[in-house]
DNA sequence: GTCTATATATTGATAGAC
DNA sequence: GTCTATCAATATATAGAC
């Protein structure tokens, strides 16, 4: 690969990943990034040849993130217990995603009217959340349409609070939708139960 | 006021509202607005002394679209049947919504990002329909407490749907969503009606 | 291979002509 | 009151030194 071994490319991943997120894309700058990550101003484009690369090592490192701690969240918890587990991130991340909003939600955004090459790349990160939904669905007994209509159902609602809670600059819509899904999910096991 | 009866200011809000959809606040120039008007580069400062007043304006704009539309929907329909008018609108902005995604949420995203002095104030074009919807279902005889309860469920679930549209580039998250909240309103619909 | 000095373009904004 | 020529700052990107 090439890559130099000093760790400089992930700092700058990591600073970029930040920025983007306090700022969003357009109105950060390379070599802001760069200072953050202790390099000087154009020695970045060492690293990544243009902002798009950048951009993209950003999209990648968040699907790795996303599908670690949907890798743990199953080490740690079994069935219905796991989607729960899902719903707490909201609650964990809650104010920051009441400050800044939902760092993927805003990349998607930034990214899809900055560049048509990363057009939909973001959504691979999402992807990682509607399938992770749907297999644990399926795993508590949920026929496969069905199982992937509920992830959808419950991502459409989660995402949904998140947005709303950031543009509103109010928790309890965050609160609110997490209790629901709960209760939701509640109803559901029940009737799983039920039927065996 | 003192402003120009030429319409230039009208046109000016009006370019600036289809180009901060399209490639967002922070990418949208104002010589490109001035351009898109019909002005020259430098002219859109007589109506526009920054951008932060272009953009406040913008703001206005889509409040007084919003309400318009709310208003007109009131006089069309009756009880149950305006809030299910309501989701309509997702329906008929449906392509745009995936191409080019919500323009509330993405103009609350970019002037978040790049102003203090504009932060919160596209809360207020949200609040038209948090609050036209709490006063529909209040009128359908649900007690204040609850008919804000349902208003704040119906604007996550509907507005989570047209992000993870827009960001999976699936019509059918809107489809899908419209239909969960028609059969849930009319759930509400019915269980209201056993009540009396 | 790693980094720095510099080019080029574009931006928001202003001073002042008409 | 209306508009134009121009500024100063900042951005991405490159050529080439170490």
């Amino acid at each position: 690969m090439g890559r130099p071994a000093t760790g400089k490319r992930q700092r700058l991943v990591a600073a970029a990943i930040e920025q983007f997120h306090r700022q969003g894309y357009a109105r950060t700058s390379l070599a802001a990034v760069a200072q953050a990550a202790g390099l000087s101003a154009g020695n970045i484009f060492y690293y990544f040849k243009a902002k798009d690369d950048l951009a993209s090592a950003v999209i990648d490192e968040w699907c790795a993130v996303q599908a670690g701690y949907l890798a743990q969240l199953e080490s740690e918890a079994c069935g219905w217990q796991r989607i729960e587990g899902f719903l707490q991130q909201a609650q964990v991340m809650r104010d920051v995603y009441v400050t800044l909003g939902c760092p993927l939600a805003g990349l998607a955004r930034d990214l899809r009217r900055e560049s048509d090459a990363l057009n939909g790349e973001v959504a691979r990160v999402y992807a990682v959340q509607f399938q992770w939904l749907a297999t644990q669905f399926a795993r508590c007994g949920a026929a496969p349409a069905r199982a992937e209509d509920y992830s959808r159902t419950l991502m459409t609602d989660y995402h949904g609070a998140i947005l709303l809670a950031y543009t509103q600059a109010d928790a309890s819509l965050i609160d609110d939708a997490v209790e629901r899904l709960r209760n939701w999910i509640e109803a559901l096991r029940a009737a799983s139960l039920k039927e065996h």
